[in-house]
DNA sequence: ACACTAAGTGAGTACTCACTCACCTAGTGA
DNA sequence: TCACTAGGTGAGTGAGTACTCACTTAGTGT
C-alpha cells in the first residue's frame, strides 16, 4: 500500500539529502522537526535542539540566524517541496486507481487520506499550531492543492458528472466537501492524540454519506 | 436573531459579574481573555496583562498564583459554565424552531452554528491552540455536548427518522457528521482570520449536501 | 610547509520572563 | 484612636532564553 510509505517525515528526510548541507546541519533540522512537532515551537529551546542534534548551540545558529529562521527552513520545503510531492504522488495513485464507479473513487480517496492524516498527525499538529500564528503558510499550501486538483482531478470528476454519478458542482467545491468530511472525522483523533480510529468502518460510513450527499439532485420530486 | 447575542465574550463577561471578584480582578481576567485570544497564551506576558488591566503585576498574582492558574480560571468557567449555557440556549432555539421538515431543521442549525463560529472565531483559535497542548479541555467540552445532544436533540431526530426523512444512524453520529461539515466549511475562515464567508449561500450548499447525505438509504437499487 | 577557508565550539551576553515580598492604603470593628 | 485585615503596589530576583564571538579544527589549493 502506498500510504504506509507516505510519512511526511520520510519524504522530508529524503528532501534533506538533496540539499547541500553538512551532516550536522541536517541533524539540526531533523531535531527541529522532532522537537517542534513533539513540544511545539515556543516550548522548544535552542539548547534542546543542540542537545538532540549532538551539536553545539553555535552550530544551531551557524546557517540559520534565528530560531524563526529554523522554522522557516523547515516549513518552506515542507510547503513548497514535500507537500506538492506527496500531493503529486497521491494524484498519481488516484489516476492509477481509475474506476468507472464514483463510489470506488471515493473509497480509495477517503481511505488513503484518513490513513495519511492518522500517520502524520503529529506533524499536522505543528502545522495547525503554526497556522494559528501565521496564516500565510496555509494560504500557500492550499493554493498549491487547488492547482493540483484542477490539473489532475477535475477531468476525472467531469467523467463521473457526465455519467450522472456526481453533482454538477465545481471540482474544488467537491474536493473541499470531501476534505471537510474526512478532516471532520479524523480531527478529534488528531487533536486528542489517540489512534483508536477504525479506518475500515469509518471509511464505509464516510463513503456512504459522501456518495449520497454528492449524488446529482434527483430529489426535486420531494418538494 | 439569537446568534447576534451569542458572543462568548459577552456570556463570559456576564458570568464574571456573578463571581465575588473586585473590579481589578475582573479587569485582570478580562485582559487575559483578550490577550490570550489575540496573541496566544505563550506570547502573552504577565506584564502585558498588568498593563492592559491597568493594574500592577503583583495584583495579577494576588488571586491566582501562576499564569497557568489564570488560564485555568478562564477555561474552567468557559468549559463548565459558558459553553453549557450557550449549548442550552442553542438547544432551546432548536426546540422552539421545531419543524416537521428535516431540511428546515438543517437550515436553522447550519446557519446558526456558522454564524456562531464566525463571530467567535478568535476564541475558537485560542481553544484550538490550547487543545494542541492540553487535550483534557476538549474531552470535557465534547462530553458535555454529547450529553446535551442525547438529552435534547435525540428525540427530535428520532421523529425525522420515523418520518423517513433521515438515516437510521445514532444521534451522536448524525450530529458529528453535521458538525464536521460545518466545521470543515468554516475552518479555513477561522484559521485564516478572514471573514468573507457568505453565510447565506454557504448554508444553502451545506444544507443541500447534508440533506442528501443524511437521507435514508434508498440507493440500494443502484447496485 | 603555509595560508586560507569554512564548519564547528561553548562560554559568555543581554535580555525577558514568571513570580515574590516588603510595603502601602483604606475600610472595619472595638 | 488603635489594631487588624484584605486588596493592591512595583522594584527586585533568579532562572532561563535567544543569540554572539573569539577561538579551534579540518580540509584544500599552492
Amino acid at each position: 500500500m502506498a500510504q504506509s510509505r507516505q510519512l511526511v517525515e520520510d519524504a522530508f528526510a529524503a528532501s534533506l539529502q538533496t540539499d547541500d548541507l553538512t551532516d550536522k546541519q541536517r541533524a539540526v533540522l531533523t531535531a527541529c522537526l522532532t522537537l517542534f512537532s513533539q513540544k511545539g515551537f515556543d516550548a522548544t529551546s535552542t539548547k534542546d535542539i543542540a542537545q538532540l542534534a549532538h551539536v553545539s548551540e553555535g552550530t544551531v545558529y551557524k546557517k540559520y540566524r534565528s530560531k524563526q529562521g529554523l522554522l522557516d527552513a523547515l516549513l518552506a520545503p515542507l510547503a513548497t517541496v514535500v507537500v506538492p510531492r506527496l500531493a503529486k504522488e497521491f494524484m498519481g495513485e488516484v489516476v492509477r486507481n481509475d474506476s468507472a464507479d464514483f463510489r470506488a473513487f471515493l473509497d480509495f480517496i477517503v481511505r488513503d487520506r484518513m490513513a495519511f492524516a492518522i500517520s502524520n498527525r503529529q506533524l499536522i499538529r505543528i502545522m495547525i499550531g503554526r497556522v494559528l500564528n501565521d496564516s500565510q503558510t496555509l494560504t500557500v499550501v492550499l493554493g498549491q492543492f487547488s492547482d493540483a486538483i484542477t490539473e489532475t482531478i477535475e477531468p476525472i470528476l467531469k467523467r463521473y458528472q457526465q455519467a450522472g454519478q456526481l453533482v454538477d458542482w465545481p471540482a474544488t467545491t467537491i474536493m473541499r466537501t470531501i476534505a471537510s468530511t474526512v478532516i471532520g472525522t479524523t480531527m478529534p483523533y488528531i487533536l486528542l492524540g489517540t489512534a483508536d480510529l477504525d479506518i475500515d468502518s469509518a471509511t464505509v460510513k464516510v463513503v456512504d454519506f459522501l456518495a449520497k450527499g454528492l449524488s446529482p439532485e434527483e430529489e426535486r420530486r420531494r418538494r
